[in-house]
DNA sequence: TTGCCCCTATCTGTATACATAATTTTGCCG
DNA sequence: CGGCAAAATTATGTATACAGATAGGGGCAA
């Protein structure tokens, strides 16, 4: 069969990752295609549908939705089958709070536990990036370089817990568009609204890992609950600003590598 | 093919589920293996031998087992195939910490939305019947009955929050033997020591329930929280008294319907 | 005797064939 | 003209065939 993807209609989401097993480039392409809206919440997904569209045979396909249906992104069917989850506002918000919570555990697990000094170096460093991004005043391209730091310092956070379980789940809970750390894409690119949002988190940054080092483990962990919910005031920005959700596709892919 | 579970060794542990479709079979079915023992931990799951074991063709044993990672349960090879994840003492420890602070966010969220008055009823059905078994004084049996209405007052204040997504996660994170809310099985039966446990874990209930009502979020959330933390002396008195893993399928199993 | 290389046996990932169940469409009757 | 029923199409669930890869064992050489 032909197997490369050169009438792949979802083949710019993976970019880069021919390389990949066909049912991870399956589930990315989903992921994608889900995120992204062109299959509409509520709608079915047809396996032989997909196989058409994403070039792969229905084992990937399976397989990758039976993934996403633990991410949350697809759900089953009773009759069989599965359907592009509906995400109401209220399970959006569940989901950040879901998420922060988990990530103010973490880092009160690693101001408890004391977190290991090559991640607490690596998190100021990154913490000294971000300034050189917020610090000068609002500057076009600074977002999306803000955006990977910041994805960045969150992984670090949950390294420093140290656990493997935890860091799962927590990558599970920001799956969700919205949901995930970098959701802040839909923000105005050069407003000053903007910039200050981004100086009032980094401040919350330098908080929670001063917390951590401090080891004040209720400290970080209310920190970076209200932290996490930073990302309640980008979804109202949002949705008061219309559907760009297509935007969020790549933020949410790429914090996932 | 031959398709009924005649000569299937694993069959116990699908009792009246032989309607059911043959992945959530396998799914089961594995889980009761793994939990129960039968397959050690690190050790690799052949999925032709499971072809055997089980009784089921391989698409549905790949399937449960995709399931089984999300459930962390086994963990994807880099080679390919998965192996039955180890648990270490403090990862189990960290996923009761996860249950907890998960059921404690849902304990918060009831309180704070208010709970419907249905499922506040309810609950108090519930926790008079736990003192009808817990309040005369220890008795042999009740332990088994204690497990399954604990179970049922959790699901209940985990459908308080009224979130479909919070649910989920929560019953991902129960899914690892000793972390579930049902993981007081290898308690002694018959001790003071036991009967005294319960009583305080009947008492946090009630305060729990209260604080709901009040709409007190934050004491729900800590009594929970602290509530879940219950289950760390269970681990460790089960650590201590000896290699008991099998008795914990069937209560682990059962809480997840 | 020990270490390295090759060969074999098995295992996974993928594709596809087949049967059962669900859904849609079409035709007929009221 | 509308509703219901039946048939056909399509969907999923399951089993299996096939190819590439991997790991392990045995044999040969130093």
């Amino acid at each position: 069969m032909d197997l490369d993807d050169t009438d792949n209609s979802a083949s710019s989401a993976v970019r880069g990752e021919r390389a990949a097993s066909q049912t991870l480039r399956a589930q990315l392409m989903l992921r994608s295609l889900i995120i992204g809206g062109e299959l509409k919440p509520g709608e079915r997904v047809s396996e032989l549908q997909m196989v058409d569209r994403l070039g792969v045979s229905r084992t990937p396909v399976r397989a990758a939705l039976i993934h996403l249906e633990h991410e949350n992104l697809v759900e089953a069917l009773p009759s069989g089958g599965y359907a592009v989850k509906e995400l109401s506002e209220p399970e959006i918000l569940v989901a950040i709070e879901i998420r922060g919570t988990l990530e103010g555990l973490a880092a009160r697990m690693a101001a408890e536990r004391g977190a290991p000094a090559d991640l607490i170096a690596a998190a100021h460093v990154v913490l000294e990036e971000i300034d050189r991004i917020v610090l000068p005043g609002p500057r076009p391209n600074g977002l999306e370089r803000y955006v990977r730091h910041n994805a960045r310092f969150h992984d670090l956070i949950v390294d420093m817990a140290g656990s493997d379980t935890l860091a799962r789940q927590i990558e599970r809970a920001a799956v969700l568009p919205f949901a995930s750390p970098s959701a802040l894409v839909p923000m105005e690119p050069g407003s000053v609204e903007t910039h200050q949002s981004l100086l009032l988190s980094q401040f919350q940054h330098r908080i929670v890992l001063q917390a951590i080092e401090l080891r004040q483990g209720a400290r970080a962990e209310a920190m970076m609950r209200e932290h996490a919910r930073t990302a309640h005031c980008n979804l109202r920005r949002a949705l008061i600003a219309g559907r760009k959700l297509a935007e969020l596709a790549v933020a949410s892919l790429s914090s996932n590598s």
